[in-house]
RNA sequence: GCAGGGGUGCCCGAGCUUGGUCUAAAGGGUAGGGCUUAGGACCCUAUGCGCAUAGGCGCUUCGUGGGUUCAAAUCCCACCCCCUGCACCA
């Protein structure tokens, strides 16, 4: 057992050092790691990564005189609870409390500087009683609406997904499992009222990884094109195409397969060939997309061409999207790649209204589609206008005849957030015969989750009657209530305030509070949450802000991305592949600090590295050999040199520190120390061994702690070096003269080898080894002699050049150069 | 296909913003030596190639090929490869 860490870990404990509260004298900092969902299996390595990397910038903080809010909670609605609770029995509640106090006693083993006061777990009615609540401001603004659309439904969640939550149209949990397209009714999100904002705002996020600014533009996807009507059947349809300068080219229109409306295209006499299609997509799709042919059928309908008035066939086809735009698209097989392959399939004319400068395209010899910019062609009064030019030139054209417009079109769609699931925060809505739907009053809240139910098959909550009878609010007539719960996504993007003021019972946080803590400084967490987690919370936030709560647009300033763990053999570490190693089997093996600072030495913390049992016990070394060295130096004075050395490191640690480079900050924390253990005089100032520990304390809070009290600065017990004040650099007492003696000390050691190596090939042994350098340079060399006559491994004496008393039998000392002493080594 | 990030010595991994002091930090591994009864730990040296009986010299390296410059791992251009995310988005 590490009596060292828990003693520490309990000191801090009962003195509350990291309890902290609003103080407008001081400058706060909000230093925030994505909170876990608290499984059963407990802490893994990238936990511990995670942690580590935010308590080394707390702490950093903290002793720079910041206010420091630094938070942890749980994430604990979810499906794996309830999936347990199916399994083996446990009510999901149960396994999650136990789940996360377990996490906690975890947690405190990895020596994190939280202030345990604000814990908030996102199950308790305390908490999801304000995820209600912000549903019902939603629901009051329009926002929070239902609809019956088609929705992508996994039937091993046996639940409704998120578009955010479907990858490869599988389910993100179960990535063997298709998702199925189902008509319900369902709760979404009006998200993209603030498509525009999330999207434009994407480019202030100055703090943020370029990847996941990346992710979020292509997930929110925009693009800027032209609507344009086409008439089909005496009723306008419309379409969205980024290439309006194509329109004399269009041969035919797609409708996508799945799209609602298809069939109102359909006529009878092509009812049943479409019918027949439709049905074979099914088996199609289980097949990889990418190999996929573009498919369709004709539906029997006409739309006329709306500037030449042409009849267009209208096909249905399997590669039109049926949500994105308006699920149909104007066909031009010249000018793009798909259009081109199908119009080959079904034997569709191909028009080119669009001719590259260089040469000449003729329809029946293409090969494939031309895409790139031209002149046009066959395009009445455009023709030959560069087809740039044309985009503008067209979209105003057809906007002038009432039939276009310019129009911006988004991939982000509205968040779906029911769920038939049980272990999530129940949507406070009740219906009732006659007023229809009907939100829970405020006064109300919260709709406590029944924790009697049945676990099988369906939704849990169908079982307790209890809870769906109930009285409707405003006509007091029996109603029922919603059993859908909300996705846990909903829970996770608010936390960050609710940590502000977490036992507030009279309103979701004070406004006051809040505004002092928020927005949040450092966030730290993995990638795999930008574009779900992250759109979320960003949306959350400018909801927030206009109904008044906050004043800001973003919630996060500066986003870090940790790397991965990856186990000893290369591979990110799993339980499936059994590579995983155990971050509190590696806090018994050697100890928390040296867990702590392996963890940060191999690689920017930003970057994946691989676990090695190796690295982690040179980490460990050294953490032994900074508690040597400290039982053996004694106090009293530290000469200049020593003092200019720590003042170059604390300017080097603090920059490294400041910019996540805590790898560098660690090489250099390793040569001072090296540097301190080689000196022959173990004797230092009470200031440079308490700077050298401060520096250290980040990484190592607790030996560093110990070492400190030891020192004699903890005298009451409670002046924690925690709570210290970091150090300063003094450029007066740094002088680079010391670093360059050193390094002509190494040179000249480096010369003295190389000139033994020569001599001992011939076989000589030599005694000793002479040095004749100018009279200035002598001092330095003297002073760094020790090490010198360590990598030479020999005997040696250096003279100044001008002595009269020197052993110089071959009269080498004339050779001595500025920098580049003479040597003479005796055989 | 689109977007973002990368390619550095045996491995891992800094450096590239602000060109030179870079054959290129730190760690690991490997080899040789010291210490030791032995092992471990610890300490020293070496670790691109070649030559050299006094600290020297030459050649070759930072994905590939060009360019800018007195000078490039670092700046510019083109290409190749790898990773990640999205993807039949019109």
């Amino acid at each position: 057992m590490d009596e060292i860490a828990e003693k520490w870990q309990r000191k801090w404990e009962e003195e509350m050092a990291f309890e902290v509260h609003e103080d407008p004298r001081k400058p706060k900092f909000y230093c925030l790691e994505m909170f876990p969902y608290p499984s059963g299996s407990g802490l893994h390595m990238g936990h511990a990564f995670n942690y580590t990397i935010g308590d080394i910038y707390a702490r950093y903080k903290r002793m720079n005189g910041y206010n420091v809010l630094y938070p942890m909670g749980y994430d604990s609605f979810g499906l794996p609870a309830e999936n347990a609770a199916i399994k083996e029995g446990v009510h999901p509640k149960e396994y999650t409390e136990k789940a996360i106090s377990n996490f906690i006693r975890q947690q405190k083993k990895l020596g994190l500087s939280y202030d345990w006061n604000r814990i908030i777990k996102t199950h308790t009615p305390e908490y999801y009683k304000w995820d209600q609540w912000i549903f019902l401001q939603m629901f009051k603004k329009g926002l929070a609406y239902k609809k019956k659309a088609p929705v992508s439904y996994c039937p091993k969640c046996q639940t409704v997904l998120a578009n955010e939550q479907i990858h490869d149209g599988k389910c993100w949990r179960h990535k063997d499992t298709d998702v199925e397209i189902k008509y319900l009714e369902q709760w979404f999100f009006k998200i993209t009222d603030y498509v525009e904002e999330l999207y434009n705002e994407i480019d202030n996020l100055k703090e943020w990884p370029e990847r996941i600014k990346a992710m979020q533009k292509n997930w929110i996807g925009k693009s800027e094109g032209t609507e344009i009507q086409f008439m089909i059947n005496g009723k306008p349809w419309r379409i969205f195409t980024t290439r309006p300068d194509t329109i004399y080219g269009v041969t035919f229109l797609v409708i996508s397969a799945h799209h609602p409306h298809l069939y109102e295209l359909v006529t009878p006499e092509n009812r049943e060939s479409v019918d027949r299609y439709i049905k074979s997509l099914k088996t199609v799709k289980e097949e990889d997309i990418e190999t996929m042919e573009k498919e369709g059928v004709f539906t029997g309908s006409y739309a006329l061409h709306p500037l030449t008035g042409e009849k267009i066939p209208v096909y249905a086809g399997n590669f039109v999207v049926a949500e994105y735009g308006s699920g149909m698209v104007m066909a031009v097989p010249a000018h793009d790649q798909r259009d081109f392959e199908f119009a080959k399939k079904y034997s569709i004319p191909i028009k080119v209204v669009i001719q590259p400068k260089d040469r000449e395209l003729k329809a029946e010899e293409m090969k494939r589609a031309y895409t790139e910019e031209g002149n046009l062609v066959n395009s009445e009064q455009f023709t030959g206008m560069n087809s740039r030019e044309a985009i503008g030139k067209i979209t105003e054209y057809l906007s002038k005849k009432g039939i276009g417009k310019k129009a911006i079109m988004y991939k982000l769609r509205d968040w779906l957030i029911s769920r038939q699931r049980y272990w999530g925060t129940p949507i406070p809505i009740i219906y009732c015969e006659r007023c229809g739907t009907v939100p829970v009053p405020e006064e109300d809240l919260p709709v406590t989750l029944p924790e009697r139910v049945r676990f099988g098959e369906g939704n849990p909550l169908l079982t307790n009657e209890e809870f769906i009878r109930t009285k409707c609010p405003k006509c007091g007539g029996a109603a029922r209530r919603e059993t859908d719960t909300m996705d846990t996504f909903v829970n996770s993007s608010w936390y960050f305030l609710r940590y502000t003021d977490p036992n507030n019972e009279k309103e979701i946080f004070s406004k006051e509070k809040a505004s002092y803590w928020t927005p949040v400084d450092t966030y730290i967490g993995g990638a795999e949450h930008a574009c779900m987690h992250l759109i979320y919370f960003r949306f959350y936030t400018k909801f927030l802000r206009d109904i008044g709560l906050i004043n800001y647009r973003e919630p996060v300033k500066r986003l870090f991305n940790q790397g991965m763990v990856h186990g000893p053999d290369g591979v990110v570490m799993s339980k499936s592949r059994g590579n995983v190693v155990d971050p509190l089997e590696m806090i018994e093996k050697y100890n928390v600090d040296t867990l702590r600072i392996y963890l940060v030495s191999t690689a920017g913390p930003d970057k994946d590295f691989i676990w090695s049992d190796e690295t982690i016990q040179s980490s460990y070394r050294f953490v032994e050999r900074i508690k040597l060295y400290f039982s053996n130096v004694k106090i009293g004075m530290s000469d200049k040199k020593t003092e200019s050395k720590l003042n170059i490191l604390i300017r080097e640690v603090t920059s490294s520190v400041e910019e996540f480079k805590y790898n560098i900050a660690v090489i250099k924390l390793r040569q001072f120390f090296e540097y301190l253990e080689d000196k022959e005089e173990k004797t230092e100032s009470k200031d440079v061994l308490s700077s050298f520990l401060k520096l250290l304390h980040p990484f190592c809070p607790h030996i560093t702690e110990e070492l400190w009290e030891k020192i004699g600065n903890n005298k009451s017990g409670k002046e924690f070096i925690s709570l210290s004040e970091w150090p300063k650099a003094d450029e007066n007492k740094i002088n680079l003269q010391y670093e360059k003696e050193e390094q002509m000390a190494k040179n000249l050691a480096a010369d003295i080898n190389n000139v033994a190596k020569l001599i001992k090939g011939k076989g000589a042994k030599i005694k000793k080894a002479y040095v004749y350098c100018l009279p200035n340079e002598k001092q330095g060399y003297m002073d760094n002699l020790e090490m010198v006559k360590r990598s030479i491994e020999m005997d040696i004496q250096v003279y100044a050049v001008n002595e009269k008393e020197k052993y110089d039998p071959q009269n080498k000392a004339q050779k001595a150069k500025p920098g580049k002493p003479a040597i003479y080594l005796e055989i």
